[in-house]
DNA sequence: AGATTGAACGATTTGTTGAATATTCAGAAA
DNA sequence: TTTCTGAATATTCAACAAATCGTTCAATCT
């Protein structure tokens, strides 16, 4: 927790719990200020807006989310394909919980991602760099090499996209999602064809 | 076209020059109607609804679209993986540019998935028979062998998910979502790495 | 001074009403 | 009988008013 004695803090876990448990239009600054003994006009002082409180509160929750995708990332005795499978299952399970048991969450994700687009890239851009981490590792045991990493899990996120977002899973159950990643990451890992052997155009 | 001299054509048409002239929402049935010289009760008794009359409308465009994607896999003298590119680039750019040039027709577009989500999954299975028959053909000719091509069509579409949601697009341009689009075939042709010769798990 | 307030302001949302429009159907026309 | 009509009905939409809420700031407190 980023501090909960300071008054930024007291303010975060204040909404966090309205957030949460009317959501996030139902609750007014008014409330948030009332649950902090203060003003409504204060709460001005630690954040621009009403918005930037439901950014707080999702960073906070993203980081923790990062720090698990790390441990995955870089979990010893594991082969880089492994990892890089148990990372992105738990990406598509943290996804498919939020919309399931959290339609509150579920929401505040989606007004943030409409108000404020720079913030899923920034999140994409985070969970790069640990891609990048794993592919660096998984050469360094001699897994793979390849030349530009950064782009390589850009495609990455790429051709998993659809696994991020709940609108396109038209009424697929979990199982089915991760079959469907599972399906995915496999043509990734090992081509279109695990036993072709013809040609191969040269990577640009 | 299925018929400009049946009634139901008929409709198909004017309905198809009000639409893409002042937008579906913004076209009556009575316009409809009266251009086809009819009331609008008449109207059902060809169509169920205002939205078929769309549906009916986007159906005979995408068939046509069908047609050049048909062409693109099976085009002679081109390697599977240059056709493949060839479709997903056609697909994409169909796409980029109904959104570009075309908000009339990107408004029926979402209107029925919105209204029709089984549509959507309609228009991929079509284009996934197409993946298919390209993925026979190419095993024909020796250029890869791979057990479930169904399976396989299912999962270059997933990984291809993005390109298909604009919204997902965040403000790339057409070269931009290339250069994108090129990445990920060339991972999933490849595999992650062109040079690896490590650990393959067996496909399951 | 710096921190805090709470009334005032403007933007957004909500509720309501009337008009516009999709859809139906009893009957007319063929 | 089959095809079509057009007025009747049900639904959706648009516009306006009232209320709510996010945000600001001059005044107050410490």
């Amino acid at each position: 927790m980023s501090g909960k004695d300071t008054v930024r803090g007291k303010i975060v876990e204040a909404a966090k719990k309205r957030f949460s448990h009317f959501g996030y239009s139902k609750t007014t600054m008014a409330e948030v200020a009332s649950d902090c003994a203060m003003s409504p006009g204060n709460l001005y002082r630690f954040f621009p807006g009403k918005l930037d409180i439901a950014e707080a509160i999702a960073t906070e929750d993203f980081e923790g989310h990062l720090d698990s995708l790390r441990k995955l990332a870089l979990a010893p005795g594991k082969s880089a394909p492994q990892r890089l499978r148990d990372l992105l299952f738990e990406e598509l399970r943290r996804t498919y919980h939020k919309l399931e048991k959290d339609p509150r969450a579920y929401e505040m994700a989606t007004v943030i991602a409409h108000e404020r687009p720079e913030f899923a890239n920034w999140m994409l851009a985070k969970e790069r760099t640990i891609l990048v981490n794993l592919l660096e590792d998984a050469e360094r045991g001699g897994e793979l090499r390849c030349a530009d990493k950064e782009h390589v899990a850009e495609m990455i996120q790429s051709a998993t996209m659809k696994f991020r977002y709940p609108q396109l899973w038209s009424k697929l159950s979990l199982p089915a999602l991760e079959r469907e990643l599972d399906g995915v990451l496999k043509l990734m890992i090992n081509g279109v064809c695990p036993n072709a052997a013809a040609n191969k155009p040269a990577a640009a």
